[in-house]
DNA sequence: CAAAATTGCACAATCGATTGCCCAATGTCA
DNA sequence: TGACATTGGGCAATCGATTGTGCAATTTTG
């Protein structure tokens, strides 16, 4: 018998055909270097040698030459056939953000541990881009779909029922699908409650209260953070004004004019300081650094949402740490188990301490 | 004409045959429905239809029809036949960091203005998983490959190479192929030239030198990094002395003990610090907080890489920020002008300046 | 008005892998 | 030895879109 490698690379196979390595390995060549059928090479290939009965030696061969030839499956052809075609399609709304490219993270790890190819695409929160992007990873017959932080989730819910396309709705919930999301209302008392313990007495008596900042209630996690926030409040025995309650969205540019402008009418920070996401904080943050630093000690405040780093910022910041490991695991749970009801899970985040460079001496923070 | 869509929905067409939504509509259906042929259906909704002389009635009857009832064209077959995907890959070591999700965001971006499908994987800095990876991506056919931050970025190439794959290194240069980097040189000199220049004078002749901390000089952004360092310090004078060079990878773990026993070795925190990476600075930082604040005042501290957070840390900062926008920009020029020598490409990087929270009056920030 | 050109579209092969079905060869049992 | 079971594997249709080729009908040209 010729050098397989050989063969394929020099040109002429025993047909007398071109086979130049302009051309990638397909079964038929595999088959016709092997001297079986292409059924016989396909079910080989694919490990259902075992439901053909094809002798032990037949797949030893087999095997053997389509690693010499360099053989790869490819998968649109196999994804036709079967109408499956091994990817795991996500949406997100953008990669370059903690929290997104944390799940994203999760997503592609435990694709890949089940054997698919994960395929992340993020929408930069366009309602039509989004749909666009839904239909094109249908177009790409994906397996199935984490829809995370989408503008129109029930919009994007209809186009992929009407594709039979198994969906998850992360980190909001949606209509007609299962949906993993952080248990906000429970994380945002942790952190309400710590601003509320921790809040210092301030003689000012327009400072002396606690805020609610950035955001919009018209986004689930928001509202549902902003209940838990009045929720302590009563619990306290603290009355909450709607003017505590700063709905100035996410972005750094309108938190630091927000945030400028709350403390102009104040006079100073507010005791408390409950920061409803990072880039929200990241425009706080460019307010704060034409303050003095002694403005911060009788102020605390807090963030909803995680940043390695900014546990070490100059004030104490206590951070929410969502748990994106847990929400990617829960919804391969739900999808693998085959759930297309709408039920909701809630997982639970975790409060973060700050580690602040205190004055003291080392030993006090061990 | 009876309703197509009501056709479609309830489950009869004129032929009889069951068309229950339990079927992705196909050409074959549009064609049935239009009364004209597959590859008329085809070449209308591909926008072929001006090289195969077809009427504009017809065109717009087609259309019409495709729209009413849902059809989104089957990428596996297209991709099957025409031995294109239509997708675009790219591998990076990890999500979940701030230089590589830049690179995503932009390289999603980018593909999608091209009418590409982006498949971004991690390989989590794996050389076996790395090729698994590759292997797979080459499977689905993708059209291109973006290589950021690779292992063994040799053997990716010989992978692509031989599926005849376009392919493009970014962030550390390949062979055999473009690539696209930082010019890490330029980048640190520019970090150095800011450390030597302002680096205070302190009495203590331990802690009076500059260093270079953390990553490892067998990285070529390292190396390069290392090698600017040096040359800054040679045109000041200064000779760096192999002990200044501290590899200790980029973990925060490694940093965290690398710094702890530096500064011990030190009697404190040298004059000058060059962090090569984001995740050591992190590590930096945890045992920074262990410290009483006063320390950092003769000191200045560089890191290379960005975080928009970090540039509020309670003492200054000067970070490097890579551009991952021209970056990726340019990887998409080399592509599309089909260069596959392997041409080094650099991209500067910009000096970014710190807003640490200052004692004096706002005024003094503007 | 016939030949030639153009228009508009259909036919059928093809991409590569999968899979239901069938069949020859060999082995088993009565 | 003949009926039957098992083993091993080939045949051919199929997934859906694309595309080279062919051809009838209509229009233009001479």
């Amino acid at each position: 018998m010729r050098d397989v490698k050989d063969n394929l690379a020099n040109g002429v196979d025993k047909n007398g055909t071109m086979t130049g390595s302009n051309h990638k390995t397909t079964i038929y060549d595999i088959a016709r270097l092997s001297g079986s059928s292409p059924s016989t090479v396909s079910s080989v290939l694919n490990g259902s040698s075992g439901k053909r009965r094809i002798a032990e030696s037949t797949v030893l061969a087999i095997q053997k030459i389509a690693t010499e030839a360099g053989y790869s499956t490819n998968m649109q052809a196999r994804g036709l056939r079967r109408a499956r075609s091994g990817l795991a399609g996500m949406i997100i709304p953008l990669h370059d953000n903690r929290f997104f490219s944390s799940l994203s993270q999760s997503f592609d790890t435990m694709a890949r541990e089940r054997g698919l190819c994960p395929v992340i695409a993020s929408t930069l929160r366009n309602p039509t881009e989004e749909k666009r992007i839904v239909e094109t990873l249908i177009s790409y017959a994906i397996d199935s779909l984490f829809i995370a932080g989408a503008t129109d989730a029930d919009a994007l819910g209809r186009l992929c029922t009407a594709a039979r396309l198994p969906h998850i709705f992360i980190d909001l919930p949606g209509k007609n699908a299962p949906s993993v999301v952080t248990n906000n209302f429970h994380g945002a008392e942790l952190l309400s409650r710590k601003i509320f313990n921790e809040m210092p007495a301030v003689d000012d008596r327009a400072r002396a209260k606690p805020y609610f900042f950035g955001g919009s209630a018209a986004d689930y996690a928001t509202a549902e953070r902003i209940r838990a926030f009045k929720s302590v409040a009563k619990a306290a025995g603290v009355k909450i004004a709607e003017d505590q309650i700063i709905q100035c969205g996410y972005a750094p540019r309108g938190a630091t004019s927000a945030i400028e402008a709350l403390c102009g009418r104040l006079g100073g920070l507010p005791a408390g300081l409950f920061v409803n996401s990072l880039t929200a904080f990241e425009g706080v943050m460019s307010y704060f650094v034409t303050l003095p630093p002694k403005q911060f000690a009788d102020s605390i405040i807090g963030c909803f949402d995680y940043d390695p780093l900014a546990a070490f910022l100059q004030f104490p910041l206590y951070m929410v740490r969502q748990n994106s490991n847990q929400m990617i695991a829960k919804a391969y749970e739900l999808l693998e188990a085959g759930s297309a009801a709408p039920l909701l899970t809630q997982i639970e985040p975790d409060l973060v301490e700050p580690r602040t460079i205190h004055a003291g001496p080392p030993s006090e923070l061990g």
